[in-house]
DNA sequence: GCTGGACCTTCCCCTTGGGGCAGGCCCCAG
DNA sequence: CTGGGGCCTGCCCCAAGGGGAAGGTCCAGC
C-alpha cells in the first residue's frame, strides 16, 4: 500500500511517516530502488495506529520508539505510568488556575495559609553540596540514610525536625547549593560531626520564620511551589515587608523545605526566614 | 532594576524577558540608549509573574498578551474557560490511555459497544459543502437554523434525526465535504426542496449501518473519535468485514454522525453503513 | 584612575514535530 | 502515449526559547 493508503488508514500525515522512516521508528516493509516510493502493508497498521494515539497524548517521539517495541505487558505498565502522570500534572494545574482566578478578584480562596513560628538558637548537622533540580532530592535521600546510619540522638520537639535550605535557585541551569540540615543536641554536635564524613557542624541564631504547609509529599506537583511563594509574598506585602527572601538569596537567607516525617511519607512545609 | 535582578524575582529566564521585549508583551520601562541594557521596575513584577504562570500551564505567547491586556473580570473568565478546557481534554485523554491499556491487555473493558440498525429507504434534503474542521459545525448550526426557519415536517421515528455525512475526511487540510441531511416525508420532498434555497433533494436507499452511541455532546472530546472507530473497526475485524469505510470514502459511503436532539443537548452516534 | 570580574548586549545555530512549497520523477488509466 | 495525480527530496518556516560566542558596560576595590 503507498504512503497515501497508509497515511489515510492510519491517521498519520504523509509528512509524518516519512519523518518516522528517518528516524526509524516505523520504517516501511519495502522501499523501492529506483524511485524511493514507501511501500507498506497492512499488518503495519496497528504499530502506525499506536503511534498515532500516543503522539495526540503528546508523548515525545523518542519515548514513542522505547514504548511501541516493549512487550504488551511492560506497554501496559507504562501507560499506566503516563496515566498518573498524566492525572498529577492535570491536578497541579487546575490548583494554579484556580488561584491564578482568586487572585484575580482578590479572593483569598485557594490562598495557602501563612503562619509564624519561633526558633531557637540551634546546633546542626548540615550536608551541603550544589545540585541540579533532579540531584535535590538524591541529597535528601543520601542525607536521610547517613542520618539513619549514625543513629544520630534527635533534637525533640517542633525545632527538631530535619529540613532543607535551598541557598540559591535549583532550577534550570543556577544549581543551589542545597544544604541538609539536622538539630541535634548542643552538647553532642561537634562530637557527631567529627564521627561522620562528609558532615559539618554549625549553630543557627534563633530567628523567626514565616511558613506554608505544603501537605504531604506525595500530593505535590511543581505548580504547587509558586502556589506556596504568592501566598508568602501576598503575607509579606500586607505587613509592609519585603519579599526580598523568596527571590533573591543574600548571605545569611533562603528559603527552607522542613520534613515532618510521618507513617504516611513526609508532611512538608514551606518557610522563609524573617526578622 | 536589571534584567538579571528581574529574571530572579519573576522566576522568567533574561532569555525569556528579551523575548518579551521583542514581541511587545513586557517591554522594560527604560531602556538604556547608549548600552541597550534594560531596566525594570517593581511594580512590573505582576505582570510579568501572571505571564509567568501562564506559561507554566503553556498558555502561548499570543494568549498569554491577550489575556494580561484584559481587565480582572474579563481576565477571570477566561482562565475559567482555560481551566474547563484543561479538564475537558484531561478527560477525554485519560479515556484514550486506559482504552489503550485495555487494548494491550486484549481486554474490552472501555471499548465502545457497537450495534447495527437497519436504515430504510428514504428521502433527504441536504445541504453539502466543502468546510475545514472549525467550519463543519458552523455547517450544522447553519442547516439547522435553515431548517427550522422553513418549519420542515419531520420523519418520525429513530430513522428521522438530523445527521451530518463526512464524504472525506475533516482534518488538517483535507476539508470534507460534509453533508448535513434531514430525512422528511417522502411525497413532499422536491416540493420542500424547491422551495429552500441552499437544499437539495435525493433518495437515499435502504441499508444497514453499525454505530456506536457517543453520549451526550458536551461530554466528547477530540480523543473520542478515535475510540469509537477503534471499536469499529475491531467490530468489523471479528466479523471478517474490511475496514474500508471507515479510513477511505469511496463513491458511496462516508461516515456519518448522527444527532439525537433532547433537552440536555444532543447524543450523538457514529455510524459507518455495511453491506 | 585603573582593572577585574560580573553583568549585559546582539547574533547565530539548535531543539521538536512536523507544515508548506518548489522542482522534478513516477505510475497508471484512458 | 499522454495527462494528471501521487510521490520524491530539499529547503525554509513555526513556537518559545536554550546555548554559546564575541564583544560592550558597570561598578567595587585598590
Amino acid at each position: 500500500m503507498s504512503i497515501g493508503e497508509f497515511s489515510r488508514r492510519s491517521r498519520l500525515s504523509p509528512k509524518a511517516l516519512r519523518l518516522y522512516d528517518e528516524i526509524g521508528l516505523l520504517a516501511p516493509s519495502r522501499v523501492e530502488r529506483h524511485s524511493g516510493y514507501r511501500y507498506y502493508t497492512a499488518p503495519q497498521l496497528e504499530r502506525a495506529r499506536l503511534v498515532a494515539a500516543l503522539r495526540r497524548l503528546d508523548v515525545p517521539l523518542a519515548d514513542v520508539a522505547r514504548l511501541v517495541d516493549l512487550d504488551r505487558a511492560a506497554a501496559a505498565e507504562a501507560l499506566g505510568a503516563l496515566g498518573r502522570e498524566l492525572d498529577a500534572t492535570h491536578a497541579a494545574r487546575r490548583r494554579l488556575v484556580d488561584a491564578l482566578i482568586d487572585d484575580l478578584h482578590r479572593r483569598r480562596g485557594n490562598m495557602k495559609e501563612v503562619d509564624v513560628r519561633e526558633v531557637p538558637e540551634r546546633h546542626l548537622l548540615c550536608l551541603k553540596r550544589h545540585v541540579d533540580p533532579a540531584g535535590a532530592w538524591d541529597l535528601g535521600k543520601e542525607f536521610i540514610a547517613v542520618v539513619r546510619d549514625a543513629g544520630l540522638p534527635r533534637l525533640e520537639g517542633p525545632a527538631g525536625e530535619t529540613f532543607a535550605i535551598f541557598w540559591g535557585e535549583v532550577s534550570q541551569d543556577s544549581d543551589g547549593p542545597v544544604e541538609w540540615c539536622r538539630p541535634v543536641p548542643a552538647d553532642e554536635a561537634d562530637a557527631l560531626a567529627a564521627g561522620v564524613p562528609g558532615l559539618s557542624a554549625r549553630v543557627e541564631p534563633a530567628h523567626r520564620e514565616a511558613y506554608v504547609a505544603m501537605g504531604n509529599y506525595a500530593d505535590l506537583g511543581d505548580e504547587d511551589w509558586p502556589l506556596a511563594e504568592r501566598a508568602l509574598r501576598r503575607w509579606a506585602e500586607e505587613r509592609g515587608l519585603s519579599d526580598e527572601g523568596l527571590s533573591t538569596t543574600p548571605d545569611d537567607l533562603g528559603v527552607r523545605i522542613t520534613y515532618h516525617f510521618a507513617e504516611e511519607g513526609p508532611d512538608l512545609d514551606f518557610a522563609v526566614p524573617i526578622d
